[in-house]
DNA sequence: CCCGTATGTATCGTATTGCGATACTTTAGA
DNA sequence: TCTAAAGTATCGCAATACGATACATACGGG
């Protein structure tokens, strides 16, 4: 929010076409222009234009019944380029795939984007659900065992300030609602230097997130894995698999960031 | 290209900022100010302003020492968007897990994307490259079982037109550069109901194609088996995996598309 | 080590271009 | 059939993105 104005070499079409396309993101996937309209809060012309260029480019699919639109498919052109160029992904992949040979759970690296975690690579064991096999699924980092490890690294000040203001989700009736008890939790994992948590997101299942940590001992990633509590206690988590996995994460080499940061605050 | 301009309500500076964009997916996924200026051809300041822009949003990162960009993870989103929304894929999905259990060999959903194919989903068997587990990744149509499936569903003289003008790649000594032949190849096709390729695109590599036909009967995308050379031959291939995969790909419901279709032809 | 070139950054006046108001057309539901 | 809501088209204005140019910084060879 606050730096948006300074660089006067900001395209003020584009800004607006990217808080358009992000509105496909949020939970509504096919929309028309009046709700397009309420969602972003852009003028309706605006909008009609901008829709007519993505459209006319190819990265809108238009349902000529409804009049609405879609994002097509040359989107995942964007996110092949970004994982080709992304230095972490690379190196995790073919870590994580052994280690899922090894441990026969579900695991998936996952990266703070904003006060979100998203899982950007996903290897599943079973048929789980649809969306549970893709990647770019996001959930609010406080949420999350995978945020909380993340969170651990960066130093009691930022994750008080993180755990008081970053937005939370309910996703379960088990879902920690309580900032103070997140926050605590957060110290916990300081300790224990991965977290863990139980039925947060999806019931019966338990997440452990273990951070991978830059040089200067901040993380921006974790890996993720979720195990199924009708196979698994807590402990046994503890004990077969967390070891494991911490030996894992040891091994990556992540470059410190010296871009934005932008540090999510505010 | 023809349809570009006859709208006036188009915005030149969106349609720049997706060409830029596009630029980070075709072989370069980092690039500098000048690069692009290169690939795309748009004046310098204008690149400038895009990449201010994007970068701002928080959609490039930006790597201080070599000042050059890349895509950031923000695109994952746009992606995931899409699946959601995406009929096929999420039609598609289950089956196609189902089919590699039986089975044991990789998998993939194949779609037409402008002249090319892309795997819009991936189910690898064993730990094959990174770039093979990515979606999104493309190949020129005409040297892919996948694509060669789909034109046989177009009718001979739209196939015969793309086997004469559609792009071409040579990924090893056995990719056929032959036109001729290529029409041929979607021909035979045509009759058998599938297409088979041999080491075009990776050595040791059988590829198979089916299309998934729309009520029509033509098609947009196609189920694409992959399997090794060393454990297989052609016709075990056609006489163990292709009838189970064409009893599959037989049972997809997909509309007719009454979008643009813009068919790539000129 | 210094210089020359190539690449990235900042500035600025102008006319182009995207803007938003409004009027028109189509759809869907009562 | 009518009405309200959603989508489409038009148009004049001025704000905005444009591109030329000048400035700064990085890189690499002699």
């Amino acid at each position: 929010m606050a730096e948006q104005e300074r660089n006067s070499l900001m395209i003020n079409a584009l800004s607006k076409s990217l808080a358009l396309l992000r509105a496909f993101g949020d939970g509504h996937a096919v929309l028309g222009i009046t709700e397009l309209v309420r969602l972003t809060g852009i003028e309706k012309s605006s909008v009609q234009r901008i829709l007519a260029t993505l459209h006319s480019e190819g990265m809108l699919i238009r349902d000529n019944k409804t009049r609405r639109y879609r994002l097509s498919n040359k989107w995942l052109h964007m996110a092949y380029a970004h994982y080709i160029a992304d230095p972490l992904s690379s190196q995790v992949m073919p870590r994580l795939f052994d280690l899922q040979q090894q441990l026969g759970q579900a695991l998936n690296l996952a990266e703070i984007c904003d006060t979100s975690i998203m899982y950007t690579l996903r290897l599943p064991v079973k048929r789980t659900s649809f969306e549970g096999t893709l990647t770019g699924r996001t959930h609010p980092a406080l949420n999350t065992s995978g945020g909380r490890a993340i969170l651990s690294t960066w130093g009691p000040t930022r994750w008080q300030h993180a755990a008081q203001t970053w937005p939370l989700g309910q996703y379960t009736p088990r879902t920690t609602q309580d900032r103070g008890r997140i926050a605590e939790l957060i110290a916990k994992a300081h300790e224990d230097g991965y977290a863990i948590s139980e039925q947060e997101v999806l019931l019966n299942e338990i997440g452990i997130g273990i951070p991978i940590k830059s040089p200067g001992g901040e993380a921006r990633a974790a890996i993720h894995c979720s195990v199924s509590l009708s196979s698994w206690t807590i402990d046994q988590a503890r004990a077969e698999l967390v070891p494991v996995l911490l030996d894992t994460a040891r091994t990556f080499f992540v470059p410190e960031y010296e871009d934005i940061d932008e540090s999510a605050v505010e």
